[in-house]
DNA sequence: CTTGACTTTGGTGTCAGCTCTAGAGTTTAG
DNA sequence: CTAAACTCTAGAGCTGACACCAAAGTCAAG
């Protein structure tokens, strides 16, 4: 049994991100101290590793709630868990597309400024932003 | 010379949003009528399409204020302009690559599940997250 | 003249995920 | 025994890009 510090040290977090995890329903300490100091053990140390990656995984913490209450639930079952999963691949996908979008169109963008000496009020760049972005331009 | 209404109804945001851009010191109004209304005029229509469709280019507003402030500089010439939008692709691009990685880290998960009727305890998944998910797991 | 739509200012609230502060109490090392 | 390090609580502050509010003033239509 350990305190804050020792547990935050070990998944490299700071305090402060262990008690924000408690008041978001995701870490209980396992018993407090007589002076009330929160205490984990080992199993708490890899519930917090589960929180971190799966924040690596690109879960928010409302998310990996659930995937901790999944696991309390006795009646939950392995394929709730890979829906979880997949449904955050797919968001993830989407948000992949729209900044691909993004990124073609800035190489638009700079390929349409071929040019580099013009002087700003010639710069197709500029007058492109105030035309649309989202279409190609000739020009 | 129209009001704060009508430019934002134009450019399809809200007349709170066109204010905070003005206090963000992207688009400040032409004149103020006697009752001190904004006024604006087209040219400012033109700068609020800029701010949105740069937005939507995937820049900031304090990004978009630096290009805004470039084409203010006479001595400023397309390169610059250029350059930034350069550097945003670079930006976008390193976020791709690690919205890739964390698609490709779910699907290794999704892929080790196979028998979806495991009780939770036995999930692959699960398991994985609580070691590392970067790395591939046997499962 | 009144009603309703519009605008003004200044301020607060929202989201996520922390981070920091203050002031007090506790534990540990020397 | 003392000083440093640690912990507690409650709450505020931070980021970005707004949305929403109240109270007051303004403007156009009927």
């Amino acid at each position: 049994m350990f305190t804050i510090g020792k547990l935050a040290r070990q998944a490299d977090v700071s305090a402060d991100t262990v008690r924000y995890y408690e008041q978001q329903g995701l870490l209980l300490p396992v018993a407090r101290s007589a002076a009330g100091y929160r205490l984990y053990d080992g199993q708490a140390l890899r519930r917090l590793h589960f929180v971190r990656r799966a924040q690596q995984a690109g879960f928010s913490l409302a998310e990996i709630g659930e995937l901790l209450a999944l696991k309390q639930r006795d009646a939950a079952c392995c394929r709730d868990v890979r829906s979880v999963a997949l449904e955050k691949k797919l968001q993830l996908e989407h948000k992949i597309r729209l900044l691909r979008g993004l990124s073609q169109a800035l190489t638009d963008l700079i390929g349409i400024c071929h040019d580099e000496t013009r002087p700003l009020d010639q710069c197709p760049i500029l007058a492109a932003l105030e035309n649309n972005v989202a279409e190609p331009i000739q020009g």
